[in-house]
DNA sequence: CTGCAACTTAAAGTGAACTTCAACTCAAGG
DNA sequence: CCTTGAGTTGAAGTTCACTTTAAGTTGCAG
């Protein structure tokens, strides 16, 4: 078994057989066909797929997960060192996200118990990019102290 | 200035009058009306809004939050000590969270790595509980080492 | 060769969290 | 008093990340 059909692939990553099919659209994983037209998948295509996975996770959403496999190389299947670059950009993103909410935990409390969370000065909430946005509309993301 | 109309309370909080209103059909807010049918916001509640702002952030859904904000005492305004229980709870789905993603960041570049991303028996990922699930369908979530 | 689970497609549906629209009314400064 | 910006409603539209459905095709075990 050299290839994996899409229910093979579905189960072994955890992903629904709709939703792979969904990412191909999307341009986010490659598959095969065979004689017939069924999608036959190479077993790194699972590697992408639990990328994927880890990357939502941490709050991305697949227009930028796409962007990131995009740089994957073309052609080859990328290899260990390939993944260790692309997951240490992720790493940076998580760092950041991580000192995001502690500081959100360190504030929390005093922050709403105050009269601040007229959200004027506050300096937990305040408006800006959108690094911790998921689902739809604009997102509001926690402010340094400075 | 007694109580804050609904344009008001946008520019205070920095959500959209419509985003108020949609949040007002939803139980998560109230308002009294004027004369003229149109809504007036005690300022008290813009401490409501700002909640519900920090709850988005920390990935609680709408729903949750409603839940959480009906703790809150009938009849009288909120007073400090009400938030600070309220807040409490958020705390420990912080901490969970911040725990969470500390185990990602970990386990990531060596995860991708490695050739556990079979996703089978990789405790980088499982499917399990919701606790970082925002928007929609199922979400995966990150399994202790143990 | 047959039967049946697994596959194929396009199109429509879902749920969360809003936004936009149309048609209308209110409130307040000049 | 009049104009104009702000407010009102219900209904429909939007985005994301999928899932469901219907109608049909493939691939492999027996």
């Amino acid at each position: 078994m050299e290839t994996l059909a899409i229910g093979d692939l579905a189960a072994r990553s955890g992903v629904a057989p709709s939703a792979l099919r969904y990412y191909e659209r999307e341009g986010l994983i490659r598959s095969t066909r065979t004689a017939g037209n069924q999608r036959r998948y190479l077993r790194s295509e699972l590697r992408r797929v639990a990328f994927i996975k880890i990357a939502q996770q941490v709050g991305v959403s697949l227009d930028e997960i796409r962007e990131a496999l995009a740089e994957l190389p073309e052609g080859r299947t990328p290899t260990k060192a390939d993944w260790a670059r692309l997951s240490a950009r992720w790493r940076g993103k998580l760092e950041e996200r991580i000192l995001l909410m502690q500081r959100l935990r360190d504030q929390l409390t005093g922050c709403i118990g105050c009269g601040c969370l007229s959200l004027q000065r506050c300096n937990l909430i305040n408006p800006g990019d959108r690094l911790a946005a998921r689902g739809t509309g604009p997102q509001m993301i926690i402010n340094p102290p400075d």
